[in-house]
RNA sequence: GGGCGAUUAGCUCAGUUGGUUCAGAGCACCUGCCUUACAAGCAGGGGGUCGCAGGUUCGACUCCUGCAUCGCCCACCA
């Protein structure tokens, strides 16, 4: 047999394996009359490149599909990208602008040609590393949500929801972003604290020398104040009821109103108003009717409205206005002040509050299926507590600013005709049609169109994935959304809980009436080991594709599960890859050893395998029930540390070693045939986990057929374990672990012989496991005995009594301290058990379970302190 | 400002409707071993008054109240 090396190598295996199950097919999947089990990927952004949140979301979408598949389930996981507006078009206007070419300048047809030809250069690499990773999807289906089944949904979805009267154009305050010049949804705004300046500015009373004094964080605004509010009841402003005062730098005379908005006890009690660049004071503005003065261009520069500082940045211009209120003697102080800010999540800029024209969709009602179905516990969240922040975003839910003044994404599909008026249809010819209808004027042509120059947020598109990869908005009667969907199982990140998970349920209920998906299983975000989060600009990141290649694709797998419980963040370490990768050298190992026998047909099992044999069978179906139990909650940590710890600690340290032939020793055919038969189950429990050295094991196992995989192998349902044998192991285990200690601890060498001896009460120790117990602690004879042992060392497994007599003599006043204490403890653990079983509300009120366990626990403790005090005795 | 969640070993976390004098796991740590599967390993070992203070109970890591610290979400106080 050709010798393999010690230490596995994946670089050769992982693309190995993966272009066979592509070359097979492997994760293609059609519908068929098993059950389906589907997951669509949170679709990356087109030209993104993999970071880590990708690898561990991706994995753990990988091992549910993969252990679906393995169950019997027709997987099918549908890969896709997102065209990511805002993120996509900043890229391109970016590497534009290095080229000296400004995007207004070229054009709309232009840049998208631009655009386009960005995203066929880096669109996929994202998906290519999925591939690295080992990821399972059905790439015959990949989808991009600006391909033509894909845009054409999203259109189908705006034109349907503004006939139900969802969607209208208005005039609003919305986020406006000055360096993408486009505004944003309410979700795109990230408030942060700042450390800035509160500015106290006198405004005089018109025709008067007596003032007021207002303070304002941006005094730059003050150019478009229309108004100074006070509160009604403040005592200190009633003598300025019907006043009205200048405004500082430009002179506009403006009323002082009065509304109980205002906090008198905050800063001066008198704010000024500025409808144009305060939601706040817009509000009061409509309220008070008063005149809007807008003082910013879309790029957040002051216009001529403002006739100070035209042309000047937003914040040069409060510098400015600082200074020239300081010189005009209007500043009465400035205070450090810490207030929020509200960022664009997209560019990082602040914000500006702005009137503007835009699209709207409106939500309440919408809104209302997708609380109830996620309250009522109909589609779950993991962890549940996510359900709360949940129902809070959804009671409150505000209308949804669509529109992007951009130009890469979906185009609005409305049209407008010379007098202002718009229809909103499909395609122009329907909007042709329309018009022609609208306005009786059957001339109209193509010509008198002009379609909606912005397009629609990001998530107007994503928020379809579920229904548009099986493009079930065109066409609902699609065999195959008809059997993918519901989908079963999304994965993916809290950060965009209400960006995308909360509105694909809004419109999965509202295009299909059905949920989208059953489970959301939402992962923690990759920190480092300082608890920062893990970003390019930090440089904290490691690049995946490295981790992989050093500690391969199944160590990073492991690595990044092993430390993710749901919803927690993972503080990620390299050593963790490293734990991974020593895993899969282990599993590799215990493959060489199993290898290395030789089978001898003329033997026959010997007693200790074949107990090992039965005890390892019970084992492993109780802890593949455990297995299910972690799946079903979705704890994927604690199911692979399960399975890290059978293969590890049971399988290779406890029964490999016992069934272990001594050196160069053959081994009977059923010992070997029932290992291999372990061995192949434990691999297919790990190959979601693992998927590259489980199937390279499993293929060097034995001859498999051409297009044969362990990942479309069938795991093996497991079945109710007879927990005695697993119980009497146990008690066997620590005995050898305890005889271990002593031979340690006494310098007893592995070729000094030892005798054991056993004083048995209550059953505890099954006499029948001695062969067992003779072999791992190279005991030379184990012997039930009813005699004293007096020169031996001994110790206590329960209600069991072991001695070990060695060529040592012991020290006996040792030796009686060591049972003194174990007396004293187990005397006071019995009279806590006694007090319990003599109170009578415990015995009424506990579950007849735990008294029985008490009963036990009794018996085996009155056991032990008879034996030790007879011990103690025999050492007088 | 409102809401939610957390606080258990050096680190990261379990601890299932209150029931052991077991408070666990993995990693890290300490000791001894290159024992022909594996030093990316083997064997053995130490380590926590479960954030603090009260309360309920026969019994509290688990339930209640208050406090402290941290995190997250939401919110137009200039």
């Amino acid at each position: 047999m050709q010798e393999i090396p010690s230490k596995y190598d994946p670089s050769q295996v992982e693309d190995k394996w993966y272009q066979y199950w592509m070359k097979h097919k492997l994760f293609r999947s059609v519908p068929d009359n098993r059950e389906p089990y589907c997951i669509v990927i949170p679709p990356p952004n087109v030209t993104g490149v993999l970071h880590m949140g990708h690898m561990l979301n991706n994995t753990i979408q990988d091992v549910l599909i993969r252990r679906a598949r393995m169950k019997g389930k027709n997987a099918c996981w549908v890969p896709g990208t997102d065209h990511a507006s805002i993120a996509t078009e900043a890229k391109v206007v970016q590497k534009l602008a290095a080229e000296g070419i400004n995007k207004f300048d070229i054009g709309r047809e232009k840049f998208l040609e631009h655009a386009w030809e960005w995203t066929h250069k880096h669109g996929g690499i994202i998906l290519e590393q999925l591939k690295k990773l080992g990821a399972s999807c059905d790439w015959e289906r990949n989808c991009f949500t600006m391909d033509p089944p894909r845009y054409e949904s999203v259109i189908k979805v705006f034109v349907d929801l503004y006939n139900r009267n969802l969607i209208y154009r208005g005039v609003r305050m919305v986020n406006w972003d000055p360096k993408a010049k486009t505004a944003l949804s309410d979700e795109e705004v990230v408030y942060t604290e700042v450390n800035s300046k509160l500015y106290y500015v006198k405004y005089f009373l018109e025709n008067s020398h007596d003032y007021i004094v207002v303070a304002t964080t941006r005094p730059e605004t003050i150019l478009g104040d229309t108004a100074v509010c006070v509160n009604p009841n403040d005592e200190r402003y009633q003598h300025l009821k019907g006043k009205n005062v200048i405004v500082p730098m430009v002179n506009r005379v403006v009323p002082v109103i009065f509304d109980e908005y205002v906090d008198p006890s905050f800063g001066t009690g008198a704010l000024k108003i500025t409808p144009a660049h305060d939601l706040a004071d817009y509000e009061l503005g409509l309220k008070h009717n008063l005149p809007v003065i807008d003082i910013l261009n879309n790029d957040g520069t002051l216009n001529e409205k403002a006739q100070l500082f035209v042309g000047e940045d937003r914040f040069v211009a409060r510098e400015l206005s600082h200074k020239k209120l300081e010189e005009l003697g209007l500043l009465v102080k400035v205070e450090d002040y810490t207030n929020k800010v509200g960022l664009s999540e997209r560019t990082h800029v602040p914000i500006e509050p702005r009137l503007s024209l835009q699209w709207f969709l409106k939500m309440k009602e919408l809104a209302r299926p997708a609380l109830e179905n996620v309250l009522n516990g109909n589609i779950k969240l993991y962890p549940s507590k996510f359900v709360n922040t949940y129902r809070h975003w959804m009671e409150n839910v505000k209308d949804w600013c669509i529109s992007r003044q951009l130009w890469w994404g979906h185009r609005i599909p409305a049209y407008y005709l010379a007098d202002g008026s718009f229809v909103v249809a499909e395609n122009e010819y329907q909007a042709l049609e329309k018009a022609r209808q609208k306005t009786g004027n059957p001339h109209l042509t193509l010509s008198d169109l002009r379609q909606d120059e912005d397009v629609l947020d990001t998530w107007f598109s994503s928020w379809l994935w579920p229904i548009s990869v099986f493009d079930g908005i065109r066409y609902p009667e699609n065999p195959e959304i008809k059997y993918y969907y519901p989908t079963n199982d999304l994965v993916t990140a809290p950060d965009i809980l209400f960006f995308w998970v909360a509105r694909m349920i809004i419109a999965g209920y509202a295009f299909t009436g059905e949920k989208p998906f059953r489970n959301v299983y939402l992962t923690g975000l990759i920190r480092d080991k300082q608890r920062r989060k893990m970003s390019k600009s930090l440089g904290n990141s490691p690049e995946p594709l490295d981790l992989i290649a050093k500690y391969s694709a199944d160590g990073v797998r492991v690595g990044l599960l092993l430390c993710s419980p749901a919803g927690n963040d993972i503080l990620f370490d390299e050593s963790l890859t490293e734990q991974g990768r020593n895993f899969g050298n282990k599993i590799w190992n215990a493959f060489r050893l199993v290898r290395s026998w030789k089978i001898d047909e003329h033997i026959e099992q010997p007693a200790y395998t074949q107990l090992a044999v039965e005890w390892f069978d019970e084992l492993l179906n109780k802890t593949m029930a455990e297995i299910d139990e972690h799946f079903e909650n979705f704890r994927i940590s604690d199911a692979l540390m399960t399975l890290y710890k059978l293969f590890w600690d049971e399988f290779s340290s406890w029964y490999l070693e016992i069934i272990k032939p001594a050196y160069q020793q053959p081994i009977d055919r059923n010992t070997y045939q029932k290992t291999v038969e372990y061995f192949e189950i434990l691999l297919k429990l790990l190959h979601p986990f693992m998927p590259f050295i489980t199937e390279e094991l499993w293929q060097l196992m034995d001859k498999r057929q051409e297009g044969q995989s362990i990942m479309i192998e069938q795991l093996p349902q497991p079945r109710i374990a007879k927990t005695k044998i697993i119980e009497d192991f146990e008690i066997v285990k620590e005995a050898i672990t305890q005889v271990r200690a002593i031979r340690k601890e006494k310098n007893i060498g592995t070729k000094e012989p030892i005798k054991i001896y056993i004083k048995s009460a209550n059953n505890t120790y099954n006499p029948s496991l001695g062969v067992i117990l003779a072999k791992m602690t190279l005991a030379d004879k184990i012997e039930l005995t009813e005699t004293k042992i007096s020169n031996a060392f001994s110790f206590m497994v329960r209600a069991a009594e072991f001695f070990v007599e060695t060529e040592q003599k012991i020290d006996l006043e040792e030796e009686r301290q060591k049972i003194l204490d174990e007396l004293n403890y187990t005397r006071g653990f019995l009279e806590s058990v006694m007090k319990k079983l003599s109170n009578e509300r415990f015995v009424a009120n506990a579950p007849a379970q735990v008294v029985e366990l008490e009963h036990k626990k009794r018996k085996d403790a009155e056991a032990k302190i008879l034996a030790l005090e007879a011990r103690l005795k025999e050492l007088q």
